[in-house]
DNA sequence: TTTAGTAGTCATGTTTTTTTGACCTCTTGT
DNA sequence: ACAAGAGGTCAAAAAAACATGACTACTAAA
């Protein structure tokens, strides 16, 4: 017996998954779900969360084109980051999860 | 502007993301979806794998309830891993995903 | 009795991820 | 002029994840 020789084996899910799933990214991902976010006030809000790590994990996430980096021209000149299209049609994917999890 | 103080901020869906996207775990995953799935089975069809990574992938995704192991007390006796119902309910969650990384 | 298959464990080493802490640039407030 | 905040980068260390090879226990066939 042998388990389907789907030999090229790669989980199309795969790459997603380990996007979301790394440090702090799920989080990242839920405060972005309720609005712009920044970085200085996340390195603040998310206690333990280093400038590395959460610097990094943008990137991943705005490379992946989950966010969108924009930067903001106003008086004290800053930079957002927004939820794209491709974020938001994780949202109801959060959602699943989060009700089988119980 | 405070990025909302939800600070007790764990991500429902994060615990399930990282079991799910461990190495080897997508793989597992859609072996089990077509049928029980066998150790030296995996071992020997996904090329890369290792006892040790995939005896400890079958331990994880069996301890989140993710897959069930039968031992087939039988002829030449030997263990299974089923989809459980929660694994089950990953499939559309797996198949959203799929749909996204276009 | 030796070999082969199933289903692993254990100790160890390597690799990848995360964290730490120092440093940098630009702008505004005092 | 100097401090302070925003938004980072860089090198190095610590921690977590993965891989390797040796070994175990049980069963069955040669």
């Amino acid at each position: 017996m042998t388990t389907k020789n789907q030999a090229e084996n790669t989980c199309p899910a795969e790459g997603l998954l380990k996007i979301l799933s790394g440090k702090w990214k799920p989080q990242l991902f839920r405060f972005a779900v309720n609005g712009a976010i920044r970085f200085n006030t996340l390195l603040r809000d998310i206690e333990g969360a280093n400038k590395q790590s959460l610097a990094t994990a943008l990137k991943e996430l705005e490379s992946e084109g989950i966010l969108h980096k924009v930067i903001i021209s106003e008086k004290p000149l800053h930079i957002e980051y927004n939820l794209s299209e491709k974020g938001l049609s994780l949202v109801p994917i959060f959602q699943q999860l989060e009700g089988i999890v119980k």
